[in-house]
DNA sequence: GCAAAGTGTAATTTATACACTAGATAGTTT
DNA sequence: AAACTATCTAGTGTATAAATTACACTTTGC
C-alpha cells in the first residue's frame, strides 16, 4: 500500500473545507452588496497584492502550510518549507504581514517567541488552494516512499 | 450591485468541479494501489517538478487560464496573462510542456497556428486551483468596478 | 554553547523591456 | 497581375532589473 488511508483523509478534509467556504464566500459577498458602506478597501486592495504576489515563488507554500500546520514560528517555518533561506523567509513574511494575509504575533516570554498565524484573508487563500497542497503532497509522498 | 449573480456562478462551478476531482483522484491513487506495474514514473516526477514549478511566477496563471479557457493560442495566453513578457511566456510554456502539465500542438495549415493544451496531469492541477482563482478574479473584479 | 529570530552582503537565478525575425494573410496601389 | 504595405503569429536575442540563495553574522535568553 503506497497511498495511505491517511492521504484520502487530508485530500477528503480538503474538499470539504472547500464546499463549505463556498457558503461563506457567497454570504460574505450577499453582505457587502446589500451594506455599501461596508469598509473593505484594505481587504480588497490586500486580495489583489495577494493574487500577485501567490505568483511569486514561496507564497504558496507558506500560506497553505500555515492553514494545513495552524500557527507557527519561524524556525518552525523553515523547517516546514525545505529549502526556503532564512533571508527569503524573512523577507516573504514580512511582505505576506504587509498584504493583510498573516499576523506576526509576538509571544512575551520570557522567552520571548514570534508566531505567525493566517488572517481571515490569507485563511481564505489557504482554504482555497488546499486541495491543490493536498494533491501534490500525495505526489510528493509517493515519491519518497518509492525511494 | 457589484458582485453579479455570473460571479456567483464561477465560483459554484469551480468548486463542483472540486468535488468532482476528489472521487476522480481517489479512483486513481486506487487504481494505483491495486496494480504494482503501473508505469508512473514520469507522472508522479513531474508532480514532484510541478510542485516546484507551481511556486515560481506565472505558472499558475497559466495553468489555471488553460484550464478556464480551454486550448489556447501563444498570442491568446498574452492577452489572457495581462503583463507577461512573449519571452517570459514562450520560456514558461517550453518549461511547463517538459514538465508534461502542458501539450504544444500544431495545427498543420494553411494558416499554420501552434496551440496549448493541458495534459491529464495539468487538468488535474488546474482543476485543484481552480476556487482559488475564482476567488481572486471575483476581489479583482470589485476593484474594476470600484473605479 | 545552543536555540530563536532574524540581518548584511555578494553571487546567482529569474523575469522584464524592448528590439527584432520569419512566415503567412490581406488589402491597395500601379 | 505584380508589387507595395501592413498586420498577425509565434516566437528569439540581448541587456537590465528584480527576486532568491548562500553564507556569515547578530542579539537575547536559557
Amino acid at each position: 500500500m503506497i497511498v495511505t488511508d491517511e492521504d484520502f483523509k487530508v485530500i477528503d478534509s480538503a474538499i470539504e473545507d472547500v464546499r463549505k467556504s463556498g457558503t461563506k464566500i457567497r454570504k460574505t459577498f450577499a453582505a457587502y452588496n446589500e451594506s455599501e458602506g461596508y469598509d473593505i478597501a484594505w481587504e480588497v486592495s490586500a486580495a489583489v497584492e495577494a493574487f500577485s504576489s501567490f505568483s511569486s515563488r514561496w507564497s504558496i507554500e507558506i500560506l497553505s502550510t500555515l492553514y494545513i500546520a495552524g500557527d507557527r514560528r519561524f524556525n518552525e517555518m523553515r523547517k516546514l518549507l525545505t529549502g526556503i533561506s532564512s533571508r527569503t523567509l524573512s523577507d516573504k513574511l514580512t511582505h505576506c504581514a504587509e498584504l493583510g494575509l498573516v499576523n506576526r504575533i509576538v509571544d512575551e516570554g520570557p522567552p520571548i517567541r514570534v508566531r505567525y498565524q493566517l488572517t481571515e484573508h490569507g485563511r481564505n487563500a489557504g482554504r482555497l488552494l488546499s486541495p491543490l497542497v493536498a494533491y501534490m503532497k500525495i505526489q510528493k509522498g509517493r515519491v519518497v516512499k518509492e525511494k
